[in-house]
DNA sequence: CTGATACTGAAGCATTTCCTTCAGTATTGT
DNA sequence: ACAATACTGAAGGAAATGCTTCAGTATCAG
């Protein structure tokens, strides 16, 4: 059987480094829409909406299926949360750090300097 | 008086795109480190290792300054928390969708089709 | 059938990114 | 004083990115 990969972080963060598929992001948030309606408050080709679409796609942050002629786009919040679960990690590994100065701090002096 | 402004999106999803920079903030985690301490688990130039150390600095994910010959770098946890809350404030609107969905479901039909 | 709609594909072009090498400056250790 | 260390700057090149336009294929509406 087929495993599911998750998609490397890098093409995620790469993904949500542009303006433009930031908005198609938010945009999605609200429900699905299609590869126009996502496109029109881009001030840009319908093309290139479509090429941001394919990089969001190939992040794993939308999926899309075609009924006629139209794609409707949906957010994959997992793919967000993956992304964000890699920054928050990175923020407690900090939190520990400080937390063990803390503790190297009460421990080497806890009766010096009163 | 000279106003702080967050370093935009673009620059902080981008910084985290690439993983040498991810490992370079993932070292920091541990602590502050010098460039070339930063740089050396890398496979590059010290020069390149520099130039993504300077990305980092531009989207504000870290602070350094130099003291001597050596250039201490810090992680600065606000920027990560910016990228972070961005993602979560979307994850968060998604989850508002699907509720007015309910709500709208309960609202509809709340007595129907038994 | 005809025309409008909704993409889709291919090509081309300017800019940016990621790396290299080579050279230079400022410290520090002996 | 001399050499090693720790960057720093400049230049260049291969590849990726973010657009564009032009052309094509389905699909739907009248």
């Amino acid at each position: 059987m087929l495993q599911y990969q998750p998609p490397p972080l890098d093409a995620l963060f790469q993904a949500l480094a542009d303006p433009a598929r930031r908005a198609m992001v938010e945009r999605l948030t609200a429900g699905p829409a299609s590869v126009s309606q996502l496109a029109a408050p881009l001030p840009m080709s319908l093309t290139a909406a479509a090429q941001h679409l394919a990089v969001l796609e190939a992040a794993g942050l939308v999926t899309s299926a075609k009924v006629g002629r139209v794609r409707t786009c949906t957010l994959d919040t997992a793919a967000l949360s993956q992304a964000e679960q890699w920054i928050n990690a990175r923020r407690m590994a900090v939190g520990a750090q400080l937390d063990r100065l803390g503790d190297y701090l009460a421990a080497t002096k806890p009766d010096d300097e009163p």
